[in-house]
DNA sequence: ATAAAGTAGTTTATAATATAAACCAAACAA
DNA sequence: TTGTTTGGTTTATATTATAAACTACTTTAT
């Protein structure tokens, strides 16, 4: 009857995150967070979450001289966005 | 951007409660356990902080000589469930 | 009549999660 | 060079979810 949802997915602030990167190639820190309006801690927590589990790609460079932190969806993380979104269909219709 | 997602309803086993009593007059809490698969205790607490938030209404009876819980949707209820549905849209398209 | 097992839950203890506050390091500005 | 801002991370705390233990009663078997 019902699905299982995914609890990793099923988070507001890391779907508001899978959200935005399933939509666009890449996206840094520092946009995430404007998109979200997350506070900084939570946004570093979810999306250390998000890559332990390979839904997300971290990479750790440099815009300028000030750090920047870049964030991809993997194959994975689409894979099992999709599933989720699915899930949910089981419950909402 | 992203609709805040109700709290209370984000959860998995509250929101497979609502989801079955938005179909239906009302629900015993057997057919709820059944119809979820969820612990007894699991399904009693959420169905308090259900009631709590005004979502449903619980009415305590009999079924013969055993005792029968009995929750129904209340308006209020269905107008989060919507909401909430709603938001969810903001976040998987 | 009494013990054992089952039904329908509630309460409570614990594990997991989310979140903000506090912190760190480097850059920039006064 | 002292303070402020940027871009984060770490850690402490509050909240939540969940299962285990318990209550109260009924049914069945002895």
């Amino acid at each position: 009857m019902f699905r299982e949802l995914n609890p990793l997915l099923h988070s507001e602030l890391r779907l508001a995150v899978m959200s935005i990167l399933i939509g666009v190639e890449s996206a840094d820190f520092v946009f995430l967070r404007k998109q979200t309006g997350a506070t900084a801690g939570n946004l570093s927590v979810q999306i250390d979450k998000l890559q332990r589990a390979g839904y997300i790609e971290v990479e750790k460079t440099y815009r300028g001289k000030l750090p920047c932190t870049i964030c991809r969806m993997t194959d994975t993380g689409r894979e099992a966005f999709a599933e989720y979104v699915d899930a949910l269909k089981s419950y909402i219709g």
